[in-house]
DNA sequence: AGCGGACGTTAAGAACCCGTAAAAACACCC
DNA sequence: GGGTGTTTTTACGGGTTCTTAACGTCCGCT
């Protein structure tokens, strides 16, 4: 089954697109602005990304640059312009294809096809290995010897924004403020107490981590 | 390297926020008011703006209108007032974000990364190198002959001010309110047993260092 | 040469931070 | 409303880091 993010703030559009495609086999999730489309990109998992240009709370650019910062999910543009300035500027961004307005659903249809064909079905996803444990960031699951490895709400924000941040010190205070809010910045002991659970659950020796390190009063480190 | 336009009326803000910015590898531009800043928009590649509400000479909004009528940078506001009303009008003007005083450094420093990576603007941080060994800013790493060197929060705050500031002296006073706060100003002895921490994990011959110099009687110089 | 000031080195106690486990409080689902 | 799973508290032992102090060295000055 394959999931695509459709972005598009016209309303019609937005619902045809999604009638059609779920009437073609695909599993839609919908977003009207860039905003939404960034947030959603990251609490499902995405395959395929079909985006228009003209947003109105952000440039369609944007959007593309704000996705690719961390995943390689390929992105169709839509947009009405037919001039090569445009097609050019969202291909160097980081877009996979561009589709002018009007267009066929056939043809949107045939470039999905293409596009989850090229990122292969399972490939793309960004998956972080180590030698004791994989993550699969796109379907929020953690493996270890061949076994899914079960995870708590706050344990899985925990350990994604680890492991969205390779081989990065990534301080007490982000890791709080990101996963609890920036309210509870100062409730380091929380830290303490999920550290030592997904030692426990990750590590082969928990009390010699070798993946999930303390940099002693700075923050923890992933170590793939 | 990020460029932040910085607009408060307050001198001794402005300068504070300055001084800690730069130390935090951004490249500042100052202005005490709004039409200073408007100017400076203009005349300088920004990618973010801190702004005060409260200016002399015109309201915090029509900066940020004045702004966006041709600028999509992101916006972060700073403001006294603790009313979601003020907020609301501030976020509708346009703005991306909204710290309420007094707010810390590091809450500042978080919204300012959370806003140049939602804008895209991908601060790649230098890797500084010298013969012996070399910094990660951006992971906060230091790494000698391949291996990974171990070092304390206050170790890294006193090396990672010198390694932004290559070649450059600065002087003990500047290392001290930064990484101890003002009211350490004349603790020098604090330094010289820090340095002679990092000489030692660092330096091949730590009795005659190559990249961490003393300035007798000014301050300290990182040669790269 | 003698002296004073600034810097370097080392060590040890105090203060702080971290890991762990287990209990209490809470949320959610039937 | 009871039961299950999750989050938040609490407590304490053990480790790391910060601070302080004492002593040694270098250099310029008288």
């Amino acid at each position: 089954m394959t999931t695509v993010l459709i972005v598009d703030d016209e309303p019609q559009i937005l619902r045809a697109l999604q009638i059609n495609l779920h009437a073609h086999g695909y599993t839609v999730v919908p977003a009207a602005n860039g905003t939404a489309a960034l947030l959603a990109a990251q609490t499902h998992p995405i395959d395929v990304v079909v985006l228009d240009l003209g947003l109105p709370d952000m440039d369609g650019l944007e959007v593309i640059a704000g996705l690719r910062g961390w995943s390689d999910v390929p992105i169709i543009v839509l947009s009405a312009r037919h001039g090569s300035h445009d097609k050019v500027e969202a291909l160097d961004a980081g877009a996979d294809d561009y589709v002018t307005k009007p267009f066929g659903l056939d043809e949107l249809l045939a470039r999905l096809r293409a596009a989850s064909r090229r990122a292969g079905t399972t490939t793309a996803e960004p998956l972080v290995e180590t030698a004791e444990f994989t993550v699969d960031l796109a379907n929020k699951k953690v493996t270890r010897a061949g076994e899914a490895v079960r995870m708590t709400p706050t344990e899985w924000s925990v350990l994604e924004l680890l492991v969205r941040n390779p081989g990065r010190l990534v301080s007490q205070q982000q890791i709080l403020s990101e996963v609890w809010g920036p309210a509870y910045a100062k409730e380091t002991h929380y830290l303490r107490v999920y550290m030592a659970q997904l030692r426990r659950k990750l590590e082969r020796d928990p009390a010699n981590p070798v993946h999930l390190l303390t940099e002693a009063g700075m923050g923890y480190r992933f170590a793939p």
